[in-house]
DNA sequence: ATAGGGTTAG
């Protein structure tokens, strides 16, 4: 079934009216959440509700094909923090109100559309339910507006638009806690979120929402990272100790501890450079019947690393392969980096070749590394040659490249 | 078939 022909020249400048749009209350409120939803009915279909499809209006337009234009791709970075995620979303949207179309090109009629910079705005019959409102969070803590996107939670829970569920919950608090992990600059910010993150945890429990394995081990991981931002004083392991109260916790009430609940708490551990204990849970982990995977092995690396024992990183880097798995590319990323701040360029050497010739591919991360390390062997030998000669190029175009990706996404 | 958890640099 082709587009109706209005609806093929329809552009920006003609397209269909609103069904209903809902102003937003003061235009220059200060309040830093406010959207606008506003809602399209398509003219060609006028027995249709009203459906959603999240757009930036000014921008959306088809081709002569049905296609949305490139501008509409926009939107979907702008939401999610895949492109997938919104594009899944409208998806389902459109399908739940528009059966009677074609599957594919339900997905090109925009009947909704959303900007920033205006109140939110819900009515009765917009189908915005608690995985679309999920998955727009999640955007925002994606998008690193954490203000945002815990308003629009608040806002939710304040208005009864929606009934958070453990889901909405774990992505919240993940998203507090998570943040901050490279940020340090903002510290202070970031411990009224952990705060934030704590009283979420508390209204779950009024609210008899149970957590559930994944809620958890959010609630750990945030745990174990929050004293970073901690003075180093007596309070040092304090969060962990909280972590471990919590996986307590979680075993009474019946949700085991997974590897990933595990992983969480290595990391704690070895972010506060206890990398002993963290080795210690890694092998209790044999005992417990729980498989160890590339994740475990890499906080642990990166755990050595940090304090410099890289003969012990090295160590757990050859045991991946004798398991008969392959390192990834976080695995030789994390030991170059290490080899590289140790001085042993040779080995890094050696560990990039056969990185290579195992078919694993460099990203930004490994080309950072061995730039850095082509840099220091060549204060040591006074040159660069062969091998690194080449690399070196290699590296530097992938990263001016990826530089110039970055900066073209940053004007979007 | 919808949404959520752990690892790498600066």
């Amino acid at each position: 079934m082709g587009l109706p022909s209005f609806f093929i020249n329809t552009t920006l400048k003609g397209r269909p009216s609103p069904a209903f749009s809902v102003s937003a209350g003061e235009e220059d409120s200060k309040m830093s959440w406010k959207w606008r939803f506003e809602a399209l009915r398509p003219p060609w279909a006028p027995q249709l509700k009203p459906f959603a499809l999240i757009s930036k209006t000014e921008e959306m337009y088809w081709d002569r094909n049905g296609k949305p234009k490139k501008s509409t791709k926009k939107l979907y970075a702008k939401l999610g923090h895949t492109e997938i995620q919104p594009l899944k979303m409208m998806r389902r949207i459109s399908l739940r109100n528009c059966n009677d179309y074609d599957k594919d090109e339900t997905l090109l009629w925009c009947p909704f559309s959303f900007s920033t910079n205006a109140e939110i705005y819900l009515k009765n019959g917009i189908p915005f339910d608690v995985v679309a409102f999920n998955t727009l969070i999640k955007g925002l803590f994606a998008e690193n507006k954490v203000e945002d996107a815990v308003e629009l939670f608040k806002k939710l829970v304040r208005d009864k638009i929606c009934e958070p569920n453990e889901v909405m919950y774990a992505i919240v608090m993940n998203g507090l806690c998570k943040r901050g992990h490279t940020q340090k600059t903002l510290s202070l910010l970031r411990l009224m979120e952990q705060d934030a993150a704590i009283n979420i945890l508390n209204e779950m429990k009024q609210k008899d929402v149970l957590p559930n394995i994944v809620t958890y081990n959010s609630i750990i991981d945030g745990l174990c990272k929050l004293g970073q931002w901690e003075k180093m004083d007596y309070a040092k392991e304090g969060k962990v100790k909280d972590a471990e109260e919590v996986m307590k916790h979680m075993v009474e009430k019946g949700v085991e501890p997974n590897i990933i609940t595990y992983s969480a708490l290595m990391d704690g551990y070895c972010l506060r450079g206890q990398v002993n204990r963290a080795r210690r849970i890694f092998d209790s982990l044999r005992e417990k019947g729980i498989e160890t995977d590339i994740f475990s092995y890499n906080i642990l690396i990166k755990g050595y690393c940090k304090k410099k024992k890289v003969d012990d990183a090295m160590q757990l880097f050859c045991e991946i392969s004798q398991k008969g798995s392959k390192p990834d590319i976080v695995a030789y990323n994390t030991i170059l980096q290490g080899l590289f701040e140790v001085g042993r360029t040779g080995d890094a050497k050696q560990i990039y070749a056969e990185m290579l010739s195992a078919g694993t591919k460099p990203n930004i991360y490994s080309h950072v590394t061995l730039l850095n390390i082509i840099m220091l062997s060549q204060k040591e030998d006074g040159c660069v040659a062969g091998f690194l000669e080449e690399r070196l190029n290699v590296g530097l175009n992938f990263i001016l490249s990826a530089k110039v990706d970055q900066k073209r996404r940053l004007q979007v």
